[in-house]
DNA sequence: CGCCACTTTGAAACAGTTCAACGTCAGTGG
DNA sequence: CCACTGACGTTGAACTGTTTCAAAGTGGCG
C-alpha cells in the first residue's frame, strides 16, 4: 500500500521516470513519522550530521546560510514532494541550515534505511540520485541568474523557476502557485535588499507580469515572463526518460 | 590492475571513504579511452544529451552558461580527478556548456558502464553520488559568496576552495597550485567584469594574500586568506566516513 | 618584429545599498 | 470594540561598489 504522504514525491519522480509499485513500497515502508516545524524554526543544523533525512509534504522550506554581518542568503527553497536535506545522507556534515519559512510538515526517512535501498533498488537509487541533481542544477540556474541577470530578470527567473515546480506536483492552478514568504527571505534568495526587492517587485507588477500578494504568486503574463527572465526549463529535467 | 589514468580520482575518493580492490577494478574497466582538448574548445555542449561522462586526468574544466547579452556565467571549474559531467548520466539533458580552460585530457566513461556499476555496486555507487553531491556543495557556497560577500571576500573565497581541492589530489605544494585561467575567466565565475577582477586581484596582492601570474596561484598568508573569505571547509566534506 | 590576446589604468555612469521615516495590517489585550 | 503593538511593506535621498567605455601597457609567440 502506498503511503499516501509520499504522493507528491511520486508524482515528482513519475514526471522523470516509471516508477515500479516494489519501488513504491520500499520508498513507503522506509517512511518514518510527520514531524511538524512553525514558522522560522531550524529543520536541520549548519554543522551537524543528521541520521535522517526529511521530504516535504507541506508548506516551504529553505537552505541557508549566515555570514559574518549577519546576513542571510537562501541557496534553496523546497516545496511539498521536495526531498529538503537528502544530500546529508552522504555528505558527513551539514554546511547549511534548513528553516522552515510557514509551517511545514515533513516525513523522516532514516539513513539507515534509504541506506538500505541503495543496497537492493539500483533503479530507485538511480531516481533519488537524481533528485539531488535536480537541485545542483537549480543551483547554477541561480548561479547565472545571479551572476550575469539584472534584479528584475533576476526575480522574474525565481518567479518562473517556481511556477513549473509547483506545477510538476500539482501546487499550481490557474496561473497561480503558494509562495508564503516575505519579501526579506526573497531578498536573502536573490541576494539582493530588501528594499530593492520591493522595488523590483513594483516593476514586475507596473509591467503586468506577475503579481504577489505574500500568499499567492500569479502569473499574468506567462509568455513576456519567460522573455524577461531568459527562462529556459531545461535544466529543470521534466522529460519522461528511464535511468 | 587499476588504471594508472584514475590515481587522482581513486585519491579523491579516499579522502571521504575507503575504495575495496573491487571497486577500482570495475571502475577501471568502465573506463573508455583518453580524449583531448585545446585551450577554449567546447568538451560538452548546452542542450545535448551525451551517452558518456567525462573524468578529467590533465588540465582545467569549467561548466558556463551565456545569457542573451552575450556574458557568460561560469558555475563550476574542474581540475584533475574531478568527474566533470557526471550529473549527465542520470540528466537528460546538459544545461551547460562543458569547456576547456588549458590543454585537457580526460578519461570517458559510458553512461552504459555507470549504469553497471549502480546496478552491481551499491556502495561504490553511493560514492559516485556523493562526487556530485559535492558538485552541489560548492555551488552553494558560490551563491553564499556571489550574493553576500564582497568582491574581495569571494575571490578569496574561491582561492581558498582551489587550495584545499587541488591539496586533496596532490596538486598543490608549497601553498600554490595551478591556476590556468585568464582575469576574463575568472570574472566569469565570479559574476563581476574583468576590470573589477583586476582591480580585486591588485588589492589582494596588496594585502600580501595571494599571488597569481595566470599560471599559478601562490597563497602567502593563509589565515589571513580564509578570514578575509570567511572560509570554512565544511563544505568541502574531506572527512574519511563510510558511507 | 609585429601581432594579438591579455592586463592595467582612468573617468563617468549606474545598479543596487543603506539609512531613516512612514504606511499598513493582523493579532492582542484592556 | 478599539487602542496598541510589532512585523512587514513602501518611499525618498544620499551613497557606494561595480560596470562601462576607452585607451594604453605588457608579453608570448609565429
Amino acid at each position: 500500500m502506498d503511503d499516501q504522504r509520499l504522493d507528491r514525491f511520486f508524482r515528482r519522480l513519475r514526471v522523470r521516470d516509471s516508477l515500479r509499485q516494489a519501488e513504491r513500497d520500499a520508498l513507503s515502508k522506509a517512511a518514518g513519522p510527520t514531524l511538524h516545524f512553525a514558522p522560522g524554526e531550524l529543520m536541520a543544523h549548519y554543522g551537524s550530521s543528521p541520521s535522517k533525512s526529511l521530504l516535504l509534504i507541506q508548506g516551504m522550506a529553505a537552505r541557508q546560510n549566515t555570514v559574518e554581518s549577519g546576513q542571510q542568503q537562501i541557496t534553496a527553497f523546497h516545496i511539498a514532494g521536495d526531498f529538503v536535506d537528502l544530500h546529508a545522507f552522504l555528505l558527513s556534515r551539514l554546511d547549511h541550515d534548513v528553516s522552515a519559512m510557514s509551517a511545514v510538515a515533513a516525513v523522516e526517512f532514516s539513513h539507515e534505511a534509504l541506506r538500505q535501498i541503495t543496497e537492493e533498488f539500483p533503479h530507485l537509487t538511480r531516481l533519488l540520485w537524481l533528485s539531488t541533481l535536480l537541485d545542483g542544477a537549480i543551483h547554477r540556474q541561480w548561479l547565472v541568474a545571479m551572476g550575469r541577470l539584472t534584479a528584475i530578470a533576476h526575480m522574474a527567473h525565481l518567479f518562473c523557476e517556481h511556477f513549473v515546480r509547483a506545477d510538476s506536483v500539482g501546487l499550481a492552478q490557474d496561473m497561480s502557485f503558494p509562495f508564503e514568504i516575505t519579501q526579506q527571505e526573497l531578498a536573502d534568495a536573490l541576494g539582493l535588499s530588501n528594499v530593492h526587492v520591493n522595488r523590483t517587485l513594483q516593476e514586475l507588477r507596473r509591467q503586468d507580469l506577475v503579481s504577489w500578494d505574500t500568499k499567492t504568486v500569479r502569473i499574468i503574463d506567462w509568455e513576456r515572463l519567460q522573455e524577461v527572465a531568459q527562462f529556459d526549463p531545461i535544466f529543470l529535467d521534466v522529460v519522461h526518460t528511464p535511468r
